[in-house]
DNA sequence: TTGTATGCGTTATCAA
DNA sequence: TTGATAACGCATACAA
């Protein structure tokens, strides 16, 4: 009875009692304080004593308590991500998968481990950024969007929480913060004067909604780009998505039938995501309008499978990659050097031509 | 100086200090003890104190460190989720996402978090997966893959850590683990009976390495199909794709290069995943054959964009999402009852027909 | 170069 | 119904 309840203080793993940093220091008839040194691998232990403790770490089979650990320190090595509320459906975009992809890999390299928020609204992610903080699970935060009315950045930036922004703040000064961004007002006023350039005038615009900042940028590239060609906008043109619980493609399916169903219609398209894309060729196949016979459409972020849309699509790679790898690299300086200077990275993007566009 | 030292003591965020339980306690005129009852809503705490502990907690911005949390009770309410060696590339196969929506679903509702693996090669993930059950940093473990020769599920295996895989066990009685799955030869073998059905008897076979236990089954499938149909198999007719670096709809592609060139050219195609039929259809575009006219084609997952597909694809799909809500609720009930039974589910998959076969 | 003592913030045991 | 105390496993300031 006594017995097993002295059992359940020590920690076990598979009925074996985890062997602790004391069980080690006995063995080698050492302190605690010398095994912990000499994991820490520090210079004031003899390289004799230094290489007992590590067999003897070795022989009794020694891991770490990361829990310990952290409480001792007041660090986890781990980053928090925050994906975006509507993740339930943009999970499904190619987007996510491709910057964890970039995350994954330059926290392995710098050892640090990954923790996912799962919440499903607004309110829910909120809670889980602070607990995060205040639980102390993570040393930095990685959000994975930017949109309009968020209250986690000026949380994080009031807790001095070391935090990084893919994307670009919104209401906040941006030499207040750190983020990692592609120029989408520029890539987006590229795309658009590449259709110009091809002769088009009347050009819609698909997109999400104006809650995300990358719509707003998206956005004004448009507007810019027809301004500067003295093409005044039409309301009508532009079809933004504001339903989240729409599947992505489905807002590209739904902004065609509007589109199409205009007087005028449309002679080239701006589609803000690859996906989207996807949705809006499907329609059109079905309407049997052909691209890019009688429309054009140019897309973005250029995805591993936008290649394979028939016809191939026009697109621009913004370097999704990167902008999660950049992400945690600025992140990790930030939970190490918190006192540095705010910093921004703007990702390069590249217009890759193929063929949905034609001259009119 | 002095002062400096004392102050690294306590943990804070944002230059403020972290409230504690005992500062609750003092604030209370209450033990901690008091305060950590009332936190656990012990029944043997009068309502009174628990009132007036609450607001205390509420006033002082009390939030309980997790990490402390977690050495004291030996558990950490968090799942590890390891990816698959080929997540850098497999990452991009809207599978992982799809699963990961019904992990986070089920994780959120139950209130524990996600740790993610990154490591890219066969033994960093397992030394991640060490890491994790050794160093306390996850409750129990889910595997999104399951392949051959693997040495992470004899590992978990003998330290009897909770843990569920998504898929099939290999090499290992299907009684001793709980998993969540498909029937992947049952599935594949409808397809094809689907494809001999509509008349054809030439039928290639393209699926990705055999290293993957899902592999082997849908090519037992494919095969049962035929021996029934009393068709013999033609090894040439099977293409499977070994290299890990490849993308994986640039396995489509080559394996129609590979089939294509084939004397006999099949009239119809089992492929196992929908991203490298995507791919399939783009290299058939090139060459010029058509589908369904020329060449059906099967093929399996159902991801979101497969209705995409032009033309859209006949596919199984496999409910992915459940896959992997399900593999959460397993493992929590493991994790809290680690003497039940081990438990094996089979995810109903069904067959969706659309335009990629024709009766020959 | 090493040991002692203490603290990190909780929970749990035991006593009151 | 509550409080004192020890313990979880590790790290570090200080002493030796």
């Amino acid at each position: 009875m006594i017995q097993s309840t002295r059992d359940n203080k020590k920690r076990k793993v598979g009925g074996t009692a985890m062997v602790t940093i004391k069980d080690v220091a006995k063995r080698v008839n050492v302190s605690p304080s010398t095994v912990s040194r000499v994991i820490a691998n520090s210079s004031r232990i003899s390289e004799k004593t230094k290489e007992r403790v590590r067999r003897a770490m070795d022989e009794l089979g020694y891991h770490p308590n990361l829990n310990a650990r952290s409480l001792s320190n007041k660090a986890t090595q781990t980053i928090g991500v925050i994906m975006p509320i509507t993740a339930q459906y943009s999970f499904q975009n190619p987007f996510f998968p491709e910057v964890i992809r970039g995350i994954s890999m330059k926290a392995y390299q710098d050892n640090y481990g990954l923790y996912l928020s799962t919440g499903q609204k607004e309110e829910e992610i909120f809670e889980e950024v602070k607990q995060m903080v205040y639980g102390g699970r993570v040393d930095g935060i990685l959000l994975l969007y930017s949109s309009i009315n968020d209250k986690i950045m000026p949380f994080l930036q009031e807790k001095n929480f070391p935090f990084v922004l893919i994307g670009r703040p919104h209401n906040i000064d941006e030499n207040d913060i750190t983020f990692v961004n592609n120029d989408n007002v520029k890539k987006t006023k590229t795309l658009t004067e590449y259709l110009l350039l091809l002769g088009h005038k009347k050009i819609g615009f698909i997109s999400g909604s104006l809650d995300y900042v990358v719509t707003i940028d998206n956005l004004e590239g448009y507007k810019t780009a027809l301004n500067n060609a003295n093409i005044s906008i039409r309301e009508e043109y532009i079809v933004l998505e504001e339903n989240y619980q729409k599947e992505i493609m489905e807002t590209g399916q739904d902004a065609v039938i509007e589109l199409m169903s205009l007087e005028e219609r449309p002679t080239a398209l701006v589609v803000t995501d690859d996906i989207m894309t996807f949705g809006v060729l499907s329609m059109l196949g079905e309407m049997g309008i052909r691209v890019p016979e009688d429309l054009s459409i140019v897309s973005s972020n250029n995805v591993m499978i936008s290649e394979l849309s028939s016809p191939p699509m026009t697109t621009a790679d913004i370097n999704i990659y990167d902008l999660g790898y950049k992400g945690v690299e600025y992140l990790i300086n930030k939970i190490k050097e918190p006192e540095l200077p705010e910093k921004k990275l703007i990702v390069p993007y590249k217009l890759i031509k193929r063929q949905s566009c034609k001259k009119i």
